[in-house]
DNA sequence: ATACATAGTGAAGGTGCATCACGATGAGTG
DNA sequence: CACTCATCGTGATGCACCTTCACTATGTAT
């Protein structure tokens, strides 16, 4: 087997991997009343605190204009809340209501489940090595110019 | 560091990964011209031959209807035609066309390139253990019920 | 012939994303 | 103070992807 032919098999894995964490999030977040878009926010609002719909498309890495439409429906499903900026009045501080709040615990903990099931029992060594694996592929990436916030910034 | 948290941090780094290949991956994507569904079509196509829309909509794990609008787009832009099935006239089949032979092989070139960014040099050491341990959480997600295919089936 | 299943598509809708235009506000300058 | 320019959020508009329901044309089994 070539080494081409092996470089691809692994990088058809990993897409393999891609696709099926999808799924299973997307799934996962429907049961809460989520979308992938609309948990990254919460996620984002969680670790940060109340933020101005601008700070969350900077964020998110998406237009301010989406964040509306996010917010929107955040707001009408009752998880965040708007409130006026305490000092700029253009500006308003998206916040957790207290289902919000709840919310993103359940989201924490469903992870923290997903992490358990991919990886539990999984023998010290192998775990590291896979670890360390992915670390060198991320590196590789950021080398090539794909830092996630390169353009973004 | 407890287990929990060494767990949970893997898992954001194969998310980071997820999030960093998509933007990579939609952008080379762009430069031929295909999104990414519409490229997914296109490497079916090519690992399958001329097939009916209804397979297409099988093996993408999307409504036939969604079908129709990809196929649309594909003869939009030249990469694909439909033809009368030869026995059944209720189908038609997708077939490529020269530019999109063309194309599909430019998407597996650029394919391999990105296997190569990724793993090239890397000591076969390392490199097995990642794949290793890829396989591993790979069929732990299968084993929870996770298999791509078992809820299309 | 009749009934049922299947292939593709029109219609309508939900979600995520973008750009452009615009009003409201903030901040710097004279 | 007035003027100018940058910034915040949003309306309007459009694209991509996905769905379900309804419908026509066709295949198939009885």
């Amino acid at each position: 087997m070539s080494e081409k032919d092996r470089f691809s098999g692994a990088l058809d894995r990993v897409l393999e991997l891609v696709v099926l964490l999808n799924d299973d999030m997307t799934k996962s977040l429907a049961s809460l009343g989520l979308t992938g878009s609309r948990a990254h926010l919460l996620w984002v609002l969680r670790e940060r605190g109340p933020l101005t719909q601008r700070s969350l498309a900077q964020a998110l890495g998406v237009s301010a204009r989406n964040i509306t439409g996010l917010v929107d429906a955040l707001v009408a499903t009752g998880f965040v809340s708007r409130e006026p900026h305490p000092t700029d009045r253009r500006a308003t501080l998206v916040s957790f209501t207290k289902q919000g709040e709840a919310t993103a615990r359940d989201l924490q903990r469903d992870q923290e489940e997903f992490a358990e099931l991919l990886f539990a029992g999984m023998p010290r060594e192998q775990f590291d090595a896979f670890v360390g694996g992915l670390g060198e592929v991320l590196a590789r990436l950021a080398k090539a110019g794909l830092t996630r916030n390169a353009a973004g910034g």
